[in-house]
DNA sequence: TAGAATGAAAC
DNA sequence: GTTTCATTCTA
């Protein structure tokens, strides 16, 4: 170890070294500032002293200093370990800069993130509420020392979500495997050398076998910008580390390996969305558990900072991954175009020259060709397709008004959908005692009667309509009761509401069989927070054991087409109805399957604001699919209540 | 872009 | 044992 820490002194490492010594000091630094903190103390004393002799910062600054020369090599962690094509273009050396390579880079797969960082995710906004303009390394230290005093049995809980995501990830990308940059051969001139090869090594791409070419002198002539067939010259310029994989990434089909569970089928890239902010919900970042990931999330960043989205989970991490390929229709194949006054239908039936929601994909010619029924259609419309849809005509709420801070609360809508009526009931108990109980959050969930739908085999647009009408005023008290902070017991009316489902109780003996907690205590749990603690806090919830999507659906099942309509002219007709009345903030799918089909993990997919969870036709939810909904469900709800305050 | 925390993973 | 990087976002 006692190698090659002579400081350099060449001119230009002098350069690097000034920040990469900042960096490399911060051990040292953290380690010989005092701290009154205990903690902190004990575990300073707990580092080698070793650690306390310069060898390390100095192999930083050669890393570092190699790396600027070297044209760094961030994807060093992509899966097939390839050069990445910027570590020829993004050289400033006219002697290197003219070899592109032809193929693209592969996107920056993130590491796993371990359970301090999720953690300090999950707490983050909630630190930041109680400290207004404090830096983020202050909040890192206010977490480290919150994360030390935790109990094991709660680090626990993080650590198994940090092993599930780590399970996820190793699932996702099996070839994945974490390469940390590592510091070239001690000894050697960071000017030098073993890096600035002269041989064509240097631009041997293991993927394309070393088919770079040479530009023009030029490394970026004009004329190139727009060749498809240079990769991007310039992603670190100003972008971040992880938004200049973008546009690499936008290039991934949903069928790249990298998206391979994303939203099934293609059937997504099919739907023709009107260009309405895609901004916010075109943007999917994958996560290892949502294609999105969850890992996924989040509109693209604006200026580095958080999406302005209105109410978007706080935590929109890997913006490095894919966003959604969406294929947007013309403008004037929006849905809902402008002019499209204030009644239905967005558009007119048959209209070939209007694309409609669905291309000319499966779907239509399962309409066209065969007499199936609209449930059927319908049914196999991919629900991702439908709720996405749904989120543009019914928006989350968004308040208009600032009302004074001691009035102010956001709680959240969440809509939980899915064929399986028995089981969207069973999650949706599951989830207002899960967060009746937060321990981290207090929350004064609810759960509402849902729409009625008809349950004969026919319904008139008349039933429907007043169902609408019906709605319009119920969305007006879930408004409210959302943003109304809890100043009086609201237990009874919960349970009242709770009750009305009816299946409670089995509810509950179902409970008892899928594992979260085996103990009573989750049950005795108020259904709601509202008790004496009961504060300015407490997070309103309003759940909805189905939603707009089942309802539309039904009825747009029972409601017999006697026009030109098509199938899914006639839902998307009937999704429409609900304009003007609040969508839920979330919408979980449980999605059920064959006892053979393999299991889904729980996805949250941030561009159309839906987490999945899957359940085994006639079995139970798995207790690690509740954690993760539970814990993706809070996260969301935070992020989002953060966001609007 | 460093920094602040902790921990996993790779050397 | 050491180093990098996962997250976040301001100075």
């Amino acid at each position: 170890m006692q190698v090659g820490h002579t400081p350099s002194n060449s001119a230009i490492d002098d350069a690097k070294i000034s920040r990469s010594v900042r960096k490399s000091n911060r051990i040292n630094d953290t380690r010989s500032t005092p701290t009154s903190s205990p903690l902190q103390r004990t575990k300073d004393e707990r580092l080698p002293s070793p650690a306390l002799t310069s060898p390390r910062s100095n192999k930083k600054r050669r890393a570092q200093s190699d790396e600027a020369l070297n044209g760094e090599d961030v994807d060093s962690t992509s899966p097939t370990d390839s050069r990445s094509p910027r570590s020829t273009t993004s050289n400033r050396s006219p002697e290197l800069s003219p070899h592109v390579c032809l193929c693209q880079a592969e996107p920056k797969i993130p590491r796993p993130r371990n359970p301090f960082i999720l953690y300090r995710q999950h707490h983050q906004q909630a630190i930041i509420a109680h400290h207004p303009g404090l830096n983020n390394p202050d909040i890192s230290k206010i977490i480290g020392e919150q994360w030390k005093a935790e109990s094991e049995e709660t680090k626990k809980v993080w650590q198994d979500l940090a092993l599930e995501e780590k399970a996820r990830h190793q699932e996702q990308y099996p070839d994945y495997r974490y390469k940390p940059r590592r510091v070239s051969k001690p000894g050697v001139s960071p000017l030098n050398p073993s890096v600035q090869h002269t041989t064509v090594e240097k631009y041997r791409c293991p993927r394309c076998g070393g088919r770079s070419i040479k530009t023009p002198t030029s490394p970026y002539p004009e004329s190139a910008a727009g060749t498809p067939i240079l990769p991007p010259p310039n992603y670190s310029e100003s972008s971040t580390p992880t938004t200049r994989y973008l546009p690499v990434m936008t290039t991934l089909s949903l069928e790249s390996p990298i998206r391979r569970r994303a939203h099934g089928p293609s059937n997504l890239s099919n739907i023709q969305v009107p260009p309405v902010r895609e901004d916010i919900t075109s943007y999917s970042p994958l996560t290892p558990g949502a294609k999105k990931r969850r890992f996924d999330y989040a509109p693209p960043p604006n200026n580095g900072r958080r999406p302005e989205g209105p109410y978007y989970p706080q935590y929109a991490r890997r913006d490095s991954l894919p966003p959604i390929q969406v294929r947007y229709s013309p403008p004037n194949s929006a849905i809902m175009p402008p002019n499209s006054a204030t009644m239905p239908p967005p558009r007119t039936p048959r209209d070939g020259r209007r694309n409609s929601i669905v291309e000319v994909g499966s779907m239509t010619s399962q309409n066209d060709q065969s007499p199936r029924s609209v449930e059927e259609v319908l049914m196999n419309f991919p629900y991702q397709n439908k709720i996405k849809l749904l989120g543009r005509i019914s928006l989350p709420y968004k308040e208009t008004a600032v009302p004074s801070p001691a009035l102010r609360i956001r709680g959240a809508i969440i809509a939980v959908e899915g064929d399986d009526v028995a089981a969207v009931r069973e999650l949706s108990q599951w989830l207002n005692d899960r967060l009746a109980k937060d321990s981290e959050t207090e929350y004064r969930p609810r759960i509402t009667e849902p729409p009625k739908v008809p349950n004969d085999e026919s319904a008139t647009f008349e039933d429907y309509l007043d169902l609408i009408k019906d709605w319009h005023g119920m969305s007006r008290e879930m408004i409210e009761y959302i943003t109304t902070p809890a100043t009086t017991p609201t237990s009874s009316q919960d349970s009242a509401s709770a009750d009305k489902n009816g299946d409670k109780d089995d509810v509950d003996a179902d409970r008892k069989d899928s594992a979260t907690s085996s103990d009573s205590s989750a049950r005795e749990a108020p259904s709601s927070g509202s008790t004496a603690t009961d504060g300015p806090n407490v997070k309103p919830v309003i759940i909805l054991p189905t939603f707009q999507l089942a309802a539309s659906v039904a009825y747009a099942s029972r409601i017999p087409i006697r026009d030109a309509y098509s199938c899914t002219d006639h839902w998307q007709w009937m999704a429409t109805l609900w304009r003007g009345t609040v969508g839920p903030d979330l919408t979980i799918y449980v999605k059920t399957h064959e006892k053979d089909a393999g299991a889904t993990k729980p996805e949250m997919d941030d561009a159309v604001r839906c987490l999945t969870i899957g359940k085994e036709k006639d079995g139970k939810f798995t207790d690690a699919d509740l954690r993760r909904v539970g814990f993706e469900v809070s996260e969301f709800i935070n992020g989002m209540t953060q966001k609007s305050t």
